[in-house]
DNA sequence: TTTCGTCAAGAGCAGTGCTCTCTAATTTGT
DNA sequence: ACAAATTAGAGAGCACTGCTCTTGACGAAA
């Protein structure tokens, strides 16, 4: 009576799910911006004031979209990263399989890695999701043989430590160095994307799939993949 | 009668300025998501439908918003930069008085380097002040010597031809690999930014300083700069 | 001085997020 | 099996939004 769920319960499940995949096909088409609660009410032919029994705000609708939307970008990347293959085909893989992704789904995108949208939505529920698509580039790291990059003496103390709390959680063997430039290849990989998608690169690498695919691999490089 | 302004013109380039003012100071206070028509009218003592004399929409006030917010972190960069001083020196100030300019105006950054707002604002207006940080960088690199860079030869043609395009309408002499190189340290300069406003770092550099200008001598390392 | 274009104001429309109350249905405890 | 407690949806309503249209007043040119 408790494992088995009631009907009620059942119910509450996949009307749950059937508001979020209308709020998200809605969010395709008009964007963050213009997605309205009354409208998906209308699409699922219930009155708004319904909705508010499922999501107790619009906030809180968006933030669940986030949620999935990091989960979905996380699982492109983990499905495209096959361990069989080099480190370096991985990595490629991995940079690939994120743009593509944003490119099907720019609004999603955005809303992850565009504008923080409410006052600040909770990051602690994101966290956990967030960190996929770096988890899946820590992993190429750490089964790839890595050119040995001299360490750089002028690092920062606070970024030595920040890169050390970094490596343990993880439970990777880094150095400082090799670490930082991982971040930085991150910071790259959606910096990229996100000037891709929001227009900052027409008039200069407009169709910009030749530069993406370079940049994956001078990163590739940067961070020491053999 | 038509270069000395009538009463009436001076009248209605005063107020449109105070409109962008009091929307801007909205702005940073409630983002651009809150900011309200009427309650900038409300600011300012009138009624919001006086507002469309001088803006036709709110999105118009936004793009409005938009070019200032470009020509002020222009501005920032370019008077950060002292063409004095050598060129290593210029590249970083150049990248910290950006990033401190976003600091000081979070709103203004989202807006600018978020996600786009409406359904797509005419770009054409903006892309002359869009260049301005991107084209300090260039002034720098084209004053300074730089480390010769093996050419890429695996630099794929629709990028050698887009660099091309791009050092031909800059008026610069550089290898399609420095060009390119130069385009990736642009993208890795907003995208540091950004993760670092938009909350993508908390957990890994959450104080950012560090890790910003380490990542700014690498990128100078990187271009070639000597 | 009269005419004409511009301006702020006001009312109003359609839409929004959200709250509250009411009724019907389902789950639960006895 | 029946009563009590919980949960669901419906509807009305509040305060707000962007935006349009009309009306009357003011300033500039003829």
């Amino acid at each position: 009576m408790s494992a088995t769920s009631t009907a009620r319960e059942r119910a509450r499940a996949e009307l749950t799910r059937e508001i979020k995949d209308a709020a998200r096909r809605q969010l395709a088409e008009v964007g963050a911006h213009g997605l309205s609660l009354r409208a998906v009410a209308r699409e699922l032919g219930m009155v708004s004031s319904a909705l508010y029994r499922y999501f107790p705000s619009r906030d809180q609708l968006l933030t669940a979209l986030i949620i999935d939307a990091y989960n979905a970008i996380g699982e492109a990347a983990e499905s495209a990263d096959n361990p069989g293959q080099d480190p370096r085909e991985r990595w490629r893989a991995i940079w690939h399989a994120a743009r593509a992704w944003a490119r099907e789904h720019p609004h999603e995108y955005a809303l992850i890695y565009g504008s923080p949208i409410p006052g600040y939505q909770a990051p602690q529920d994101t966290i956990a999701s967030a960190g996929r698509v770096a988890l899946a580039l820590v992993e190429v790291i750490k089964s790839g043989a890595l050119r040995p990059i001299p360490d750089s003496p002028e690092l920062p103390d606070q970024l030595r430590e920040q890169a050390a709390v970094l490596t343990a959680t993880l439970g990777v063997d880094l150095s400082a160095t090799t670490m930082t430039r991982l971040l930085m290849a991150w910071t790259q990989l959606f910096g990229s994307i996100s000037f891709e998608l929001f227009g900052q690169y027409v008039n200069s690498v407009d169709p910009s799939d030749a530069f993406f695919a370079h940049t994956t691999r001078q990163m590739a490089d940067f961070v020491g993949l053999v």
